[in-house]
Formats: structure tokens, sequence, C-alpha cells
DNA sequence: GATGAATGAGCTTTCATTCAT
DNA sequence: TATGAATGAAAGCTCATTCAT
């Protein structure tokens, strides 16, 4: 956690602070990333950077909490609307909002996606439960479509969750200029067209 | 490349140093790797890895490329009694193909499964047109599907593809013990799975 | 010494910051203390330590100035009632005060010991001539013990005022836990030891 | 242990780091004592050191060592010629050796002397059993000393070796110029006349 | 060509003290 | 006077690469 003294800060230094780490998470894996490069983004004394964070990993870890709950926080409204609809139409529902959140906070999700990318330790360590979180809520969701007769019950939900939270690290990367950035339509259409594949790959009959 | 002094080597000591790398890339990431490390396991002077190499990125290069050759060496074999088959069948018995591979090369395997998490910059210099490559042949193939009736042809052929090249990257982390490493059987049963629900999900009707 | 505002501080404040020093300086050595450490413990500003001292030093300073005055005062009853004995019986009771002001004061006495282990030169700046008039005491006693034919006039009284003081230095090192904390008995008794050797070894004949 | 990097090295070079590491432990705590000063004084990069050393503490053990070594080396001679003599001519002669050996050694000297000024904690993790060894081995000779009724055996031999040791480290802050560099023969009267108060203080009678 | 020592920029972190309000 | 953020020099250490023999 921050200490304090990085809250007391007035509001203008704090965000050029996140702004500067953003930037560099966003554009280095933790190790590479450096304490000195942030500071002279943000533009402070280096001895500030260990009045405000614990250390590096102190606010990297602030980092991913903050991206996480402000994900959770946007995903809470998509997730109420999705109650009527079918179990693909939901997961539909569940991209294109997660898009959005992406398209609103873009460097939020490439800290993200960097520590996708790193030592599973470091992972496990920052990341704790929520990282298997995100596929067990999928495989929770296609249970239902077993339950409402829309999947079939001998389809093996564990792969096709796998094959759902993989393909958005793909759209992430996508998304993220990795190896080129589409635009919004284009985007949008892929992840129709999974849906759709999933959908009738998995369907009763 | 590495440069002619490493091809005069005699091929244990040539041998001996491929095998440190490989370990070496295979544990950890490019960046994090070290060459001290390298040249200790090699039990090679220091200074002869700058004769034999130009650079560390030079070796992993070299590494890389070796292990996309065996790769495809391999799987030439494969492809070829693949012919006969009908294009879901071709995909599954190229994933058993690559499975043996894997089993035979693991630390070929984990060196390229450490690239694929590397900075987007690191891989597209090394990888070059090469990974758009292995998402292209995959789409041939599904081209092919739709010319024998097989597969819709309004299907999204490079959503799918990006599919089955995304849910291998999840394969080859579940191979190398990340999360768990899970017997031959059960590896094989997901793969089965995968491409029954790709084969659902992308077939006419 | 102090600025008059530390003086200015109600006695609780002031008897915080004091009981925080004493517990920093008596745990780790001056330089290892941490003023960061201090201030926390005390519950004060950062800022207002320089407020009441000029630096570190300053409050080092006065708390070995302190803990000399309050030794002094409480030995100074012992002194009184020691008049009528012989000079080993002497030396015996001031130990034995010494002990109890240990009992009464041992942070007190941590941090004179942690002195003791500093620099040459801190310990001259800080001890200036206290330190030899500590040994000065002893032999001056001794003295009145030739004075008396109760000790050889050829006696080394010099050396032995060192051995007294050094082993006081041990009897401290015991006291305080290092290397291991004995029972009040078992003190006294090495204590006890300690004279009678002497006072064999200094005695007439 | 240095590495071999360190022993490879031509010996003027290694005898200058040496002296620089003796100059720094000598006059300042491990703790205080800094690498950068070292190289400085060394005259060589400080990735050098790195080189020839795992870390600071490395460097420090190996002086320490270094420093036993060559004490014990030392007094294998004198401790062979003093079989014949009474246990207090023995420890006589053992001080006067030790006394030789500083003259000889005095930056070793003041090395060991630094160290006994730190942490237990460094204390016993750099000395081992050794600390206590020495201690042990006076006792060990004033035990001889009560078979050969040299010693009253109700004396108490625990606090007689503690005198001993204890008084030993003020002569070597006296012998190292705390507070005052005496010529050798008042050093060598020091120690007969802390010989003597022993002998006096312990014999029979 | 082989060797292994030399190099130095850069890393994260600490901390006494000063500054600005 | 009180406050707590600002500061920056300095610490130990790493490592790819170059240099000298």
């Amino acid at each position: 956690m921050p200490k304090k003294t990085f809250y007391n800060l007035d509001k203008e230094k704090r965000t050029r602070v996140l702004d500067a780490a953003l930037e560099e998470f966003g554009s280095h894996s933790f190790h590479r990333a450096t304490v000195s490069r942030i500071v002279e983004r943000a533009d402070i004394p280096k001895g500030s950077f260990y009045q405000y964070f614990e250390s590096k990993k102190d606010l990297y870890r602030h980092l991913i909490e903050m991206s996480q709950e402000k994900k959770f926080e946007f995903m809470k409204g998509a997730l109420e609307e999705m109650e009527s609809e079918d179990v693909f139409g939901r997961l539909r529902k569940l991209y294109r909002a997660g898009f959005r959140f992406a398209e609103q906070n873009p460097r939020l999700l490439a800290v993200g996606q960097n520590l996708m990318k790193e030592d599973a330790e470091l992972q496990e360590e920052l990341l704790e439960e929520s990282l298997a979180s995100g596929e067990d809520f999928i495989i929770g969701t296609l249970k239902e479509g077993v339950e409402n007769d829309e999947i079939d019950p001998n389809a093996n939900l564990s792969v096709a969750a796998s094959m759902i939270t993989q393909y958005n690290l793909k759209l992430v990367d996508i998304f993220l200029g990795t190896p080129l950035n589409e635009g919004a339509e284009e985007f949008l259409k892929k992840i129709d067209s999974m849906i759709d594949i999933l959908k009738n790959g998995l369907s009763k009959e």
C-alpha cells in the first residue's frame, strides 16, 4: 500500500505520479520497469518516491489493485443488465463491456497485460485468488447454460472457458496495438465471431 | 547469427553451449537470462562467448530459429500423413504431433514460450513474419475445410485460427507445469475437446 | 544541547520523546539508529524533531549526559554509606549499587553500553573527560587502600582500575542479555568473585 | 570466500585491495565501512570489486579468517615454548606473543577489534565457535593451575578468564592508540602487572 | 582464437536534514 | 512553532560487453 504521504499529496501531483507509473508499467514488465524513469517522468526527486511508496513493488501492486477495482466497478453495471439474456448473449455483453472499459482505460489494460506475462511467482503474489476466479466465473456462466439446455452437457466447459480467456489475451494484445490496432468495429466483430463459434460449438444438438 | 568461430567448434562443445543456453532461456525471460550463467553452465570462458556470438540477443535469436526449424522438420512428417483426413482430423493430428514434439524437446518449447511473454518489440524483431505464418497456416487449413464443405463459408476463419493458436499457448503452459503438469492422457483429451468445440462451432449447418 | 523548545514541551510529550530515543539508542548503535523510528515511536512530526534538537547527535549527547547525571545522582547515596567500609568492601558496594541502578534503568544502561562500542572518535567527542574520570575514581579509591595498608604500595593501581572497569563492561553485556541473561544471584556472585580476586591480588603481603 | 578471480590477480593488485580493505575495516565498523571507499583507495573499478568478492561481507569474512589464521600460526610457536612454565608464566608469554603479533600486524588487530564491537549477530555469524574458544582456552590453562596447586581450587576461574579477556580488549584499544599509544615498555609492564595481580589473586593460600 | 579480468552505467533503496506552509 | 513533504547524496550490487594478453 502506498504510504499516507502519497494520499496527502495534492491531486495534480498524485496524478502525475500515477500517470508516470502507468506509462512505465504499461510499456515494461515489472522487472524492466525502473523507478528512475518513473520519477523522471513524474518530475519528482527519487527520494520522494520512497516517501510515497514502500518499494517499486508496492506501487506496482497498487496499480494492479486499482485496475482490478476499477474494472470490477465498471463491470458491475454490465453484469446486472445481463441477467435476462441467454448465456452467449451474456458473454457477448461481458466482452463488449470489457471493450468499453479498455477504450476508457487503455493504460490500465496494458499494465494488467504485462503482468500476465510475468513470472508465475509474481503473478501469484500479486493476484492471489483473482487469477483463477476469472476462468471460474466463465465456467460458472457456462454451467448455467447447461442447466438451461443451451449447452451440451457433454461439452468440456473447462476447455471452453480456457479458450475464452486465452482469446481474450489476444484481443487485448490486438487492442494495445500488438501487432496492429484495428478499429472498434473490426474489434467487436471479432468478439461476435468468437462467441458465435463457441455458441455453435457448445450448443445442444 | 553466431559467428563462424562457433561453427568451427567441435560438436561436443557446441552442444554444451547450446544446452546451457536452452536451459537458461527456458527458465528465464530474455532480459533476465544472464550471459554469466550460460558460460558458467557451458563451462566456457566469458570471452569465448563473444567470440561465438555477437551478443546475448544473437544467441537467443539463433535458438529461436533453431527451434523453429527443428519443429518444422518434425512437423513435416506429420503434415504428410495428414493429407487424407478431413480438416479437423488434420488439426487434431497436428496438435498431437505438436505434443510429441513437446515431449521430445521440452526445453525448446520453454524457450519459445518465454519469448511469447516478451515485449512485443522483441517478438517482432525475432519472429518477423513467422509469428503470423503459424496462424496463416491454420487459416489455410480451415479454408480447405470451407472448400470441402466441412466448414461454414460464413465462419470467421481468422478468429477461429487465433482461438486455436491462443489455446495452444495455454496448453504449452500446462505442459510446462504452469500451473500444473497433468498426464498425457488428460492432455490429449483437452486437445480433443478443443477440436470438437471448433468442429461443431464451424461446421456447416 | 536540546533547544529551548524542547524544554517548553509539556512533560508527557518530552517523556515520550526521551523514551523513544532511549529505546532506539538502546537497541541500535548511534549510526544505525534512525531519526525516523524515533519520531514514529514518539508520535511526533519529523519536523518537530529538528525544532527540539539540533541533530541526531544532539539528542544522543543529551541522552548520554542525562544518563551520567542520573547514575551519578543514584550513586551519591551509595557512596556516602560506603565511608566506613574497607576499600574492597566499598568497591563491592559500588558494584552492587551499580547493579541496582542497572535494574532500575536498563535502557539507560543499554545506551551507554552501545556508546562504548562506537568509534573512538565519537566516544571522545561525547564523553570528553568523563571516560577517564570513572577510572580515576577507582584509582582514587585504591589509593586510599594503599594509605590504609590494605593494598600493596607496589601494586599497579592503574592496571587494577582498568581491570575493574573492563570487567564491568562484560557484566553489563551479560546483564543486557548478551550473550545470556543470568539471574541476579549469579550476577552478584560474579561481582564478589571479581572483588575477591582483586583483593587477594592487591593486598599487602 | 573471495572468488578465484581474486586469487588470479597479480600480487601487487591483490595486496592493494587487501590493504585498502584493512584500512577501511580497521577504521570503520563493518556497517559503516563502504565498498566505495575501498575501491577508491585500491584504485579499482567498483565492478571489479564484485568480480573478486561476493559481497562486502565476503571480503570482511575473508579478512577476519586471514587474521585468525595468521594469529594462530604466529601463536603456535609461542604456545610450544610455554610448556615448561608455570601457569602464570605461560599466560605472560601468551600475552607477550600477542603483543609481538600486534606490533607486526596492527591493522589486522584493528579489524578484529572493530568486529568485537559489532552486533552480537554479526559476531556469531563470522566467528562461529572461535569466540567462546578464546575464553575457554584461558579457563583450561587456569584449570591446569589448579591441578598443579598453583591456583586456589575455590577460585572462580570463569570470572578470572573474563577479566583476562576483557582487559585484553583494553590493551588492544590502548595499543591502537585509543586513547593514547604508549611505548612497548610501558605496554609490557601493564601485562606483567595484570598477570601479577591475578597470580596473587588466585594463588593458593 | 582463447581467455578472463576490466569496466561503468545503472539498478533499488536509505536517511539525515531542510524547506515551505 | 508545528508540520510533513522534499531532497539528494550515497549505499550495495548487477551485468552485458570490451579489452589486453
